[in-house]
DNA sequence: CCTACGATTCACT
DNA sequence: GTGAATCGTAGGC
C-alpha cells in the first residue's frame, strides 16, 4: 500500500534503487527499519552524499577510511568523527561510484531500555536517536560494522521493510560547510513522523510549499 | 612529521 | 545562542 510519501520496497528493489542516483535512493530510505539484533529502530531522516561534491568524503578519491563508499551499494559505510561520535551510511551508486546515504534520525520501536543504557543523556524517547551520533551509540555501532551489507537478511545489522512514510520533506544538509554544498537540498524527512527528527525541516516540501514543516516548534539554524 | 578540522553533542550563558 | 571537548584522518611540507 502505497503512501503519499511512497511505497516500501522489497530488499532487491532498494538494492536496485540505491544502485541509482543517490539523491533519489536516500528518501526510498524513510520508513525502512534499521536492525541490530534485538534494537529495532524506523528511519524517519537521511542525507544524500555524492562523490562529486566537496563536502563528501570520497571527493578526492579512496582512502582507508571511504573505500567501501566505492564498492557496490547497500553496505556500511562508518566513521568517526570530532573525537567522540561515530556515524552510519548506506552506499549507494555502482561499484566505482564514492556515494552514500547518512541516516541521521530515527524512531525507536524494540529495544528501548537497552538503547537508553547507551544514551544515558537522553530524557525522553525522541532524544534516544535524534542525531547521527546518537543514532550510533543508542545501536552500539562501530568500526565493527564497517562493510557489513545491510541488505542481506543474515546480517546482524541490516535493513528490514518498515511502513511507508506519511510525506516527504526536503531541506538543505546539516554540518556542511558554506560553498561545499550547503545549499543543496539532499536533506529528507518524513513529514508523518517529524517528532522523531534531529531538528527542524524548514525547506521545501516536493509539493512546492515553502517554509517550515508543520510540526516545526523549535527554533532552526 | 605537523597541523587543521570535522556529515556532532553537550553544558552553559 | 555560543563554545568546548576530543582524536582519527587527510593533506601539506
Amino acid at each position: 500500500m502505497a503512501g503519499p510519501g511512497g511505497v516500501i520496497l522489497n530488499a532487491v528493489d532498494l538494492r536496485r534503487l540505491l544502485a541509482g542516483p543517490v539523491e533519489r535512493a536516500a528518501p526510498a530510505l524513510l520508513g525502512w527499519d534499521l536492525v541490530h539484533d534485538d534494537l529495532r529502530v524506523r528511519l524517519v531522516e537521511v542525507e544524500a552524499y555524492a562523490q562529486d561534491e566537496p563536502g563528501c568524503h570520497a571527493f578526492r578519491g579512496p582512502t582507508p577510511r571511504n573505500r567501501v563508499m566505492f564498492g557496490p551499494p547497500g553496505f556500511a559505510y562508518l566513521y568517526f568523527t570530532y573525537g567522540n561520535h561515530w556515524m552510519l551510511n548506506v552506499t549507494a551508486e555502482p561499484e566505482g561510484r564514492g556515494c552514500a546515504v547518512l541516516l541521521r534520525a530515527a524512531e525507536p520501536l524494540d529495544g528501548l531500555d537497552a538503547m537508553a543504557e547507551r544514551r544515558p543523556k537522553a530524557r525522553r524517547p525522541e532524544d534516544l536517536l535524534n542525531g547521527p551520533g546518537k543514532l550510533a551509540a543508542a545501536l552500539a555501532l562501530d568500526q565493527t560494522q564497517y562493510g557489513f551489507d545491510l541488505l542481506d537478511p543474515r546480517s546482524p545489522l541490516r535493513l528490514e521493510p518498515g511502513e511507508p512514510p506519511g510525506s516527504l520533506l526536503v531541506g538543505t544538509r546539516i554540518g556542511i560547510a558554506k560553498g561545499k554544498g550547503d545549499e543543496i537540498p539532499w536533506r529528507f524527512a518524513d513529514g508523518g513522523r517529524l517528532r522523531w527528527v534531529s531538528r527542524p525541516l524548514q525547506g521545501l516540501s516536493p509539493t512546492g510549499t515553502i517554509g517550515p514543516s508543520p510540526d516545526a516548534g523549535r527554533t532552526g539554524r
